[in-house]
RNA sequence: GGCUCCGUAGCUUAACUGAAUAGAGCAUCUGACUACGGAUCAGAAGGUUACAGGUUUGAAUCCUGUCGGAGUCACCA
């Protein structure tokens, strides 16, 4: 049991015998002693006051004197104001480790076969351009998300719905068609994203250059944009896709081929994957059924130019169009039916849509209307929404070419993570292999805990410089620290030292050491916090705490030359069980930690 | 303009359901290199938590208003 509990049972015990009263469980704040004073934990008396009738003092002062008495766990108490610091008997801590220690799994909860279904969608990618640095923020999030939910004892489905039809890959198609000369990957040496990413780019551009020509001729820009015939033999081309134009859609399913195995490059780099992957070419279908059933049953409405819409006034929102005038599906319809299609699939009990807040109001809506459709999940839907990436010199335009691309990204970091271990003589006397996977596990963790340190829900500068900078609160020099426990344990192995299978619980521990335990204890609470909020960052908080408390640790009390052996064995299993809770909080936030680097 | 989110040291940020003197890192300055791995540690300086009211024993946190920023309100996705 949790030491917390324990103690909030002790108080809610001494408020009974105490002041004959119930306390509820809120009203009973327990809260770690801040570093000025002495203790543990703190018990906050305000809330308390209307039980015992007596001041905030008096209050702490019986509940402390009945606690030290009552609880064999409770070795001492002050008051200050109407805080009561309790203090924990040395050997609780020594046990607490211990049982930490017999349990490598501590903090995550086993999956049970009928555990709640948990369906997190994130990356969604559009099929006409590579990933960029928003979507590592998505990918990023959306992966250490499952991985908290699954430590929560939670089922996992990882999903994700690829943009994979529509205008905006037709022009890339038609871009390939008229300049590509068949140019493929191979042939090219381009990954298959980037190729199509820049036809997609040459279309633009070419586009433009067609405007320009007709406005010269005296058109303005909307006469042109209707005369482009550019424009129009992409617009045909979609009518051709949706027609299952044979020569169109072989078109199409080789391009968006080379673009999945370019995206599957990029996945496998970020350490990202996905257990069942939908496309909206095989959903939009689903979704424009699910609209005309709502309309025949009388949840929308269509109007006189044939477009149909549901009206969501009575919620305080506006009309929303769900299919255009020609029939076709917009982007909300594809949603319906992908839902539709989910829920089909897998019992799912709770669905999470990992998407940035641009799109809240979208979520909103969709709940509403799947609420309407008499899905009973749609209430349910959550959107996990998380703020955009800006770059110190301002929002990034891909038009305007300050597009950080996720490939370049991961490669610089690697490149930057291996100069930086040179330049320190790290890599000195290591093989070749085992450089190229530190600098790897460096570089990315660099990028991931930089990113995911963030509260989700606000926008962050991401800065390519600082984001290298290996010192502070950042991931390399959590996985510095790590490497470093490792070399200790290591050095302990050498000196063929066993640890005792039971410690001495009468070791004098210093607050320092006491304070680390305390602090491995809570891991599980973060977690679970974590998981309940939908709050990633929270693990990282709480693993740069653990690891700045170790370093100041580590650089004043020896282990190793400890001439106390109870007191040495101790270090080594506390120094231990971090190296592992850092492990485990950084395989949350899908970081790999090296023996050495 | 309506709605939503955000505003914390020069910069990047933390603070669980309101709780003690608002924590850190970067940058700046000062110390510690016989160091179990110095990619370290110790210390200094840096704050009217955008502003003004209100609720409360207690507010960065809750309420109202103002200012500033972002997003959204498409027959784009």
């Amino acid at each position: 049991m949790q030491i917390e509990q324990i103690l909030q049972e002790a108080v809610s015990s001494a408020i009974r015998e105490l002041y004959q009263a119930t306390a509820k469980a809120s009203q009973i704040t327990l809260q770690k002693t801040k570093k000025e004073f002495k203790g543990h934990y703190t018990l906050v008396t305000f809330p308390l006051l209307k039980i015992s009738r007596k001041s905030p003092e008096q209050t702490a002062q019986e509940i402390g004197k009945w606690l030290l008495e009552q609880s064999p766990v409770v070795s001492e108490y002050n008051v200050i104001k109407g805080f009561l610091n309790l203090t924990i008997a040395p050997g609780v801590w020594i046990e607490l480790l211990q049982r930490i220690d017999a349990q490598p799994d501590y903090g995550f909860t086993p999956v049970a076969d009928d555990a709640p279904l948990y369906m997190v969608e994130y990356s969604s990618p559009n099929t006409n351009k590579p990933l960029h640095l928003g979507h590592v923020r998505n990918n990023l999030l959306g992966h250490a998300l499952c991985e908290v939910l699954q430590a929560n004892g939670k089922r996992v489905v990882k999903t994700n719905i690829v943009n994979d039809r529509g205008i905006h890959i037709c022009k890339s198609m038609l871009a390939w068609q008229k300049w590509g000369n068949g140019e493929t990957p191979a042939s090219s040496g381009k990954k298959g994203d980037h190729l199509i990413g820049d036809y997609y780019v040459l279309f633009d551009k070419k586009y433009k250059e067609e405007l320009a020509t007709l406005q010269a001729e005296g058109l303005t820009t909307e006469q042109a944009e209707e005369q482009s015939a550019l424009m129009e033999e992409a617009r045909e081309m979609l009518r051709k896709w949706e027609a299952h134009d044979a020569e169109t859609v072989n078109l199409w399913k080789m391009m968006n081929g080379w673009v999945y195995a370019g995206f599957d490059e990029t996945y496998r780099q970020m350490g990202v994957t996905f257990d069942k992957i939908y496309y909206e070419s095989q959903t939009y279908l689903a979704g424009k059924e699910e609209v005309l059933r709502g309309l025949e049953e009388g949840q929308f409405y269509r109007r006189e130019d044939g477009s149909v819409w549901a009206d969501l006034t009575p919620f305080g929102l506006d009309h929303k169009l769900l299919l255009r005038s020609d029939g076709t599906s917009v982007y909300m319809t594809q949603d319906i039916g992908t839902a539709r299609m989910r829920f089909n699939d897998y019992p799912i009990d709770t669905m999470i849509y990992v998407v940035g807040n641009e799109q809240n109001y979208h979520f909103q809506v969709l709940s509403l209307l799947l609420d309407m459709l008499g899905f009973e999940f749609g209430k349910g839907l959550v959107h996990f929404s998380y703020g955009m990436v800006e770059l110190p010199e301002g929002k990034m335009k891909s038009r305007e070419g300050t597009v950080v691309d996720a490939d370049d990204l991961m490669a610089e970091m690697i490149a930057t993570a291996r100069e930086t271990s040179q330049e320190l003589g790290k890599l000195e006397g290591v093989s070749e292999e085992e450089a190229d996977a530190i600098s790897r596990m460096v570089g990315l963790g660099a990028l991931k805990y930089f990113i995911l340190k963030v509260d989700p829900k606000k926008n962050m500068t991401f800065n390519p410089k600082e984001s290298i900078d290996f010192n502070g609160n950042t991931g390399p020099f959590i996985q510095y620290t790590h490497a470093r426990i490792r070399s200790v344990l290591r050095k302990a192995a050498d000196q063929v030292i066993t640890l005792p299978e039971m410690m001495d619980n009468t070791v004098p521990l210093s607050e320092k050491e006491e304070g680390l335990v305390q602090l491995l204890t809570e891991f599980a609470a973060v977690v679970q916090q974590a998981g309940a909020e939908y709050n990633v960052s929270l693990i990282g908080n709480y693993i740069y705490e653990l690891v700045k408390e170790y370093n100041q640790f580590y650089h004043d009390y020896p282990i190793l030359k400890e001439e106390n052996t109870a007191l040495r064995d101790f270090r080594l299993v506390l120094s231990k069980n971090i190296a592992l809770t850092i492990q485990k909080g950084m395989k949350l936030f899908g970081i790999d930690v090296p023996e050495r680097m």
